[in-house]
DNA sequence: AGAACAAAGTTGATGCTTCAACTATATGTC
DNA sequence: GACATATAGTTGAAGCATCAACTTTGTTCT
């Protein structure tokens, strides 16, 4: 059994005061400034991608990189707020579509500036192109360790 | 106002997944195995690091990247679990010291072992050791344009 | 076709986090 | 010295996440 080296610690304290940190920060933004957590934000964003608006809950479960339980849960607060709404999907009949609705694409629409300029702010500023990358690629390959494929949909968030 | 780059949001995506999923799984880790969660963990083993085992209220929500607030809670969990105390600090007649306890102690050693394995596993292992040395360097540089100064003690994790 | 098992989703309970409001002590200012 | 303001910390309420249990539908095997 091995600790830690002290070179490791020197980066694993860092990123893990980061790991707290920004999340709490881009939360606040969102919070303040729109009423919703990032992982609304995420679930919005993710559908306002998909061809149709329409995801599957598993599927978008994955997109937002997120339990079927916890998703379901929020999905049920969006649809009370009237901005995703849930259709019995064709095929499997297991599965259920999560649809945004034209005032969840608005919301998305009015939140997504101020919330990329949050993390252009927080994150993306500071940081040299280059370094960017890096934190990008290093993601990739500590997921890719767990079996876990990104999804990068073409939006603006 | 502009979007991201098709480069930043290739960057970007991986990261929140990282944001998202390495925490849960930390969580998970130390939940199945010793019942606390990462914060928890993080207090009771921030404490095991300071002088006589006590901080300062204020002090230790800096170490543990967080608001008073939610410090005060957790400290009164662990509290209630016995593996902490709160003194009166001297000086300042507003300062609560949080101090960890033997039990308290006792608890943190039998759970480093076990949390500092899934942080090998999970992360430390994926990377060579100039990537987790880039991941410090990166956290570290954008904390820093916030005004934040990670602490780091010597501990094991 | 029937039984066993897996996958998709939901639900309710429990515990955690956040926010705003509050108390108490310290510090600065006139 | 009194007044205003800032700092340290706590508390309760409301909202969110997690886990386990459950229902329903699909798949596999014989």
């Amino acid at each position: 059994m091995e600790w830690l080296s002290e070179q490791q610690q020197a980066a694993w304290r860092p990123f893990v005061a980061l790991l707290l940190r920004l999340p709490t920060a881009l939360d606040a933004q969102l919070q303040k400034d729109a009423g919703i957590t990032q992982f609304d934000y995420l679930v919005l964003s993710g559908l306002s991608e998909a061809p149709g608006r329409t995801l599957r809950m598993s599927e978008l479960a994955a997109t937002a990189n997120s339990s079927l339980s916890r998703l379901s849960h929020v999905v049920s607060r969006l649809e009370a707020r009237g901005w995703v709404r849930r259709e019995q999907g064709p095929g499997d009949g297991r599965g259920i579509n999560a649809v945004l609705t034209d005032a969840g694409l608005d919301k998305v629409r009015q939140t997504a500036p101020g919330h990329v300029e949050a993390v252009r702010e927080l994150l993306v500023s500071t940081l040299s192109d280059e370094e960017f990358a890096q934190l990008g690629a290093i993601a990739k390959k500590v997921l890719a360790a767990q079996g876990i494929k990104v999804i990068i949909p073409n939006g603006p968030c």
